[in-house]
Formats: C-alpha cells, sequence, structure tokens
DNA sequence: TTCAAATTTCAGTTTTTACTGAAATCAGTC
DNA sequence: GACTGATTTCAGTAAAAACTGAAATTTGAA
C-alpha cells in the first residue's frame, strides 16, 4: 500500500498511543481504503474517488484536503475534483471548523444513509438514461409497425419487456431509496423475513454468511 | 449510428420486407444498441460487449460471428472476446444450426433471468471482493484493538456495519437471485405490495412511471 | 487422418480515462 | 481593498482499457 508520509493537519487527536499500534490501525485502514477503491472502479467511478470516500469513511473524523493528499498520495486537483463529485453524490459533506480557514470533509457515517445515497446515484446513472432512450425509441415505433409487421412487432414486444423489468426496479428504488422512502433498511428486512419456498442458495462462488456476516439467524 | 454493410448470414429469415420498413427497423435496433452500450460502460463492462448483447437480445435470433461483426463493424477478435464474455455471464447461449460449422449465439430472452443472471455477475464482482476484504482485515483486529483501544474500536465498529450492510444485501441478493432463487420478480412485487408509510417519492431528476413504464394498475 | 473453415489468442496500436501541477480564482482577515 | 492562504480549473501528460489483425490453434466433415 506505501503511501506518503504522515502530518496530519486534523485538530485535536485524542492524543497519540504506541507509535507500533498507530501503524498497525492504519494498515487496516489501508486494507480497507484500497478495496473500496478497486471497487469503484468495477462501478464507473475512479479509484481516487472511491479511496476518497473510505478514507473520509474510515477515520470517522474531518479531514483537510492536506490531510487526504498526504495520505492517498495524490495531487490537489486530484482530491478537489474527487471531493466535488462526492459531494454531488451526497455522501460526504464540508465542515466547517472554528478558527481555521480550511475546509474540512467528513463522510456519511449511517451505513444506510450512505447505500442509500450510493444507490440514488447509481439509478440515476444508470437505469434512467436507459429508460429515456426506451422510451424515445418507442416513439419511432408506430411507423415501424405499419410497415414491418411481423419483426416490428417483436422488436416492440423486447422494449416493452425490458422497459417494464426496469421499470419496476425503478419504481421500487423510488419508493424505498428515495429521499423519503422507507429506507434500504427496511426493504431490506422485508425481504428477508419473505417466505420463499426454497432454502437458501448461493450465488458465484461465495456462500452465504461466509463468517459472521450479515443477517439474522 | 452508422453501421456496416448487410450480410445476413442467419438462414431462414421469415422473408424481406420493404427496404424501407427494414432500414427503420434497423435504426431502432441500433439506438437500442447504443443505449444498452453506454449502459454497459457505466458499469465496469466493455461497450462492445454490452453491444453485442443488445444485439442477440433485441435481434431475437442466433447469429453468427460475421453477422455480428458486420453489424456492429468490428474485430473477429473483438467479437470472440466479447461473446465468450457473455457466456460466462450466462446471459447467452451458444446454438448449433444443422449442416452449419459456424457457432451461432443467442441470447437468453426472458427478461427476468437475464436481469437475475446480471445482478448475480454483478454481486460476484462487486460485493463478495469487498466483503472477503473485509473478513480479512477483521482478522488484523485483535491486536490492534489490544494496543490502541480508542480508534480501534471505531475502526472495528466502522467495518463491522459496512459488512452487515452488505451482507444483508447480499444474503437476500442469494435469496432471491440465485440459480434456484425465488426470481426477482417474486422479490419485486413482493416490495411493490408491501405497504409503506409514504407516497412515491422521486430520486434525481426522473419521475416515477414517465409513461407507461412498469408495475401493475 | 487430412483439410479447410472457424475460432482463439495476443503483441502492438488506438482510444479513453484519470491525473498532475501550475496558473487563475476565490475567500476570509486585517 | 490589499494581502495571504486555500481552492478550483484545465492544458498537457501518464496510465489504463479496449480493440485490431494476423498467426496459431481448434474443430468437424469426409
Amino acid at each position: 500500500m506505501a503511501r506518503r508520509k504522515e502530518t496530519s493537519h486534523t485538530p485535536d487527536l485524542p492524543q497519540p498511543t504506541i507509535p507500533e499500534a498507530q501503524a498497525q490501525l492504519h494498515e487496516a485502514q489501508d486494507r480497507f481504503i484500497a478495496s473500496w477503491g478497486r471497487m469503484g472502479s468495477v462501478w464507473g467511478i475512479s479509484r481516487t474517488m472511491a479511496e476518497v470516500h473510505a478514507l473520509l469513511y474510515i477515520t470517522g473524523r474531518p479531514l483537510c484536503t492536506d490531510d487526504i493528499m498526504a495520505r492517498l498520495g495524490v495531487s490537489r486537483g486530484n482530491v478537489s475534483m474527487s471531493v466535488r463529485s462526492l459531494l454531488e453524490w451526497g455522501v460526504i459533506e464540508k465542515v466547517r471548523l472554528a478558527g481555521d480557514r480550511k475546509e474540512y470533509y467528513s463522510a456519511e457515517q449511517d451505513v444506510w444513509s450512505m447505500m442509500r445515497a450510493i444507490a440514488r446515484e447509481r439509478i440515476k446513472r444508470e437505469v434512467d438514461p436507459l429508460l429515456d432512450a426506451l422510451d424515445e425509441i418507442s416513439e419511432l415505433g408506430p411507423q415501424v409497425s405499419a410497415r414491418s409487421p411481423e419483426e416490428a412487432r417483436e422488436l416492440q414486444k423486447r422494449l416493452a419487456d425490458i422497459r417494464d423489468g426496469f421499470g419496476l426496479i425503478t419504481t421500487l428504488a423510488h419508493k424505498f431509496a428515495g429521499p423519503r422512502g422507507a429506507g434500504l433498511h427496511t426493504a431490506a428486512k422485508l425481504l428477508a423475513k419473505a417466505p420463499v419456498g426454497r432454502k437458501a442458495t448461493h450465488i458465484g462462488s461465495r456462500t452465504v454468511s461466509k463468517k459472521k456476516s450479515g443477517g439474522k439467524p
């Protein structure tokens, strides 16, 4: 993880403990940051943006631009841009500390609001444009279907299927993840309790509840 | 969308209709392909891979490598790689046509199985690695907390929060989107019916149910 | 088994995306 | 309103990802 020198500008740290312990803490944090960053690139966002978010979340304290630059070893400009995007996503916020001219940033600490914000933003970026496009294509429909009935009908059917599928998902998302929605947590609990006619199965290679991860007994 | 010349190797087309109508059909398809492709790049997958999938889905007929190359204007190598990934995702399958040495490919036509496959693959790629990383980091835990109690406890708390959140989501996903799970459609319907103490709200700029998209009466 | 058609692989290239660093702008303080 | 330190912007550059095309390999029919 080899990151830069440590020049904490953060005010009122509880007071340093033994350096060795700090280093271990640091390493654990770095690992989390690295994983979250890697996840970022699987989504459509830049590694740095995800790392900045991870750093702010895992640290739990407001950090300033220089703190972030130092800890992640990235340029000022990059921090500025990443921070702006995160603010737009609504997952971090500006904090103004009395008697300090710098801006500090801190991450949303409630995991469920954070996830809601992430879900909201991803739907906005991933699903909505597709639905808009589908609507637009369907407007081409009538003329087409008037001339080439067979294939055109099939086309319309397929477009409608996709639109309905994503539409339903979006409706749910609005219902549960919207700013005043019931919350993902509620949805998750609802589903977790819901009776399903089968035993738990697995997806891919990971087994459910590998350790103590998630979920009720 | 300016794509290549038309050399359909596909056998038994129902018989060509008026060329003009074909062209319109073609254009509507191209638009869908373009949108789906754009969505692909918002996820972590290549534009071409998404376009190949879109083409196979919207066409509804098995196509061979040359069909795909011609229609999307990409190289043979690229088609080969994209097709392989799609097969791994489980959203398309090989079709062997009697008396033809070529391989044909066709897309899953049921939208909900398709979505399930996509969800499955995305969870595998996006969530599972993070959970693994979190488990791994927690193993560093004990020593750390022995030395730097205050901050270390906070770190553990945050890691646990994230793990629980994603864990719950994964459990649900396994329950509903696994190979033998009850299916996303069931989950979606369950949630759609579930009583929520608020009216539908919106996420981002899109309004729920802009047109006839999604959902029961 | 041989052969030709079809597919896969991959080094090299193009395209896209992310990042840097310094100049320009902005914001508090006196 | 001038000064100082902080932030933003953006042209240029570096890094990453996607794509091509041709050689190597595989496949199926005879």
